[in-house]
DNA sequence: CGCTAATTCAAGCGATTACTTGAATAATAG
DNA sequence: CTATTATTCAAGTAATCGCTTGAATTAGCG
């Protein structure tokens, strides 16, 4: 006979991993980890929360099994512990866009210009990339292009695309892309090149979800 | 320019699923969600719950939008809300087989019969049920069989197993399923059959997995 | 060695959660 | 209408969570 207390200690397992994605600065840091490896520090200062609480979330996530630390020096490093992760972050913002209203409303409210911007599919880029017939655009800060981007790409962050527009040919279509499907960096930046005249469109997801899909990733030259 | 407050509501959106599938009793709660569609009352039993305590899960449980309710007299039957939901519970649980050590030592604990019991997989066991070549058997409650199961399975509940044997042909393979992956219903059946002189293995995953590889499933006639 | 920086630990506090108990609703049966 | 059953609501309590603050730990640097 099988004994039930194993289910029922395979649920606390299952749920404290639960508990680990249920909050929305755990949520931040995973998206933060999903695109590469930083320090607590780092961390600390991109999310706005102080460094005990940052560390305490990391800790949070890494009894769950969602990221893991390595030390060098001073510094502990954290990263995403694997695919399985991001794929389980996709299936959470699939349930939230099927059966939340609420999500659906604020894709809506803010990315309104979605029917305007569809967007590519990254088999659809995939393919056309692989012919030069377009410019991919990772517009993520430099670190987290460095740590691995598509195939091809062209790293200018957001905050700098209006300086370096020139760097980008206005013949081929551009694009661009960033960290996952919800991030509003690529959503900036179709919406500024479009205005400076580009044929401009974005990826659908990030990074984290072409690598999940089994497409080629640049591993980065720091 | 994108408003960033939009993002921080999308987390919070998310997180809100993250925390419904923060707690052991919602999980198994969810499992049998993704059977058959069922009153509080019947949730309250099967769980050994309070109706009142399971009355509140379902709640959260619904907020979060991983089910639905319908009501019908004085009974409210709640169901999964759609195949995303199962999609984000194997996600979990795929999380969890491969990050989480202790995951890892209860399967082997409990059901270290496993390489004796090698399951298979469910393209296989399609493949070979076209041919007829083994018998599959839905070991879950009738009502469950009743409110969908794989496409020519018998129905034996794990309790009946014992004294219903003779309903079982000797010479075909069977395969047996359940509720999941975890559950332990699939795995007494083949340990009884295969004491009892029959050739047994288990599906791999249960119904639910089933659906959401966009297998076909008989519709219950109850 | 002492100094500084990155991280973690520990204590504390308000807010939230899980569960219980008992009452309130709502639908059905007599 | 009254009694019964299914469900939800409301209040209360112990435990947990998220965050802060300040001290402890650890590694590099002058």
């Amino acid at each position: 006979m099988s004994n039930p207390n194993v289910k029922q200690q395979l649920f606390e397992q299952f749920a404290r991993i639960g508990t680990a994605i249920s909050s929305p600065a755990r949520l931040e840091l995973l998206e933060l980890l999903a695109q590469a490896e930083r320090s607590v520090d780092s961390l600390a200062t991109l999310t706005g929360h102080t460094v005990a609480n940052t560390s305490q979330h990391l800790q949070v996530l890494k009894r769950a099994g969602l990221i893991l630390a390595r030390k060098q020096g001073q510094f502990v490093f954290y990263r995403q512990a694997g695919d399985e992760v991001s794929r389980l972050l996709t299936a959470l913002q699939v349930v939230g866009e099927t059966h939340v209203a609420e999500v659906e409303r604020l894709v809506r409210t803010c990315l309104d210009a979605r029917d305007t911007l569809e967007p590519v599919s990254s088999e659809e880029l995939a393919a056309r990339a692989r012919k030069g017939m377009v410019t991919v655009l990772d517009v993520r800060p430099a670190e987290e292009f460095a740590a691995g981007h598509l195939p091809g790409a062209i790293n200018v962050p957001v905050e700098e695309l209006g300086k370096r527009l020139k760097s980008l040919a206005k013949s081929k279509e551009v694009v661009a892309y960033c960290r996952g499907p919800y991030c509003l960096m690529s959503f900036d930046a179709v919406e500024l090149l479009r205005a400076k005249g580009y044929k401009a469109r974005r990826l659908e997801g990030g990074l984290p979800e072409w690598r999940s899909a089994g497409l080629p990733v640049d591993a980065g030259s720091a």
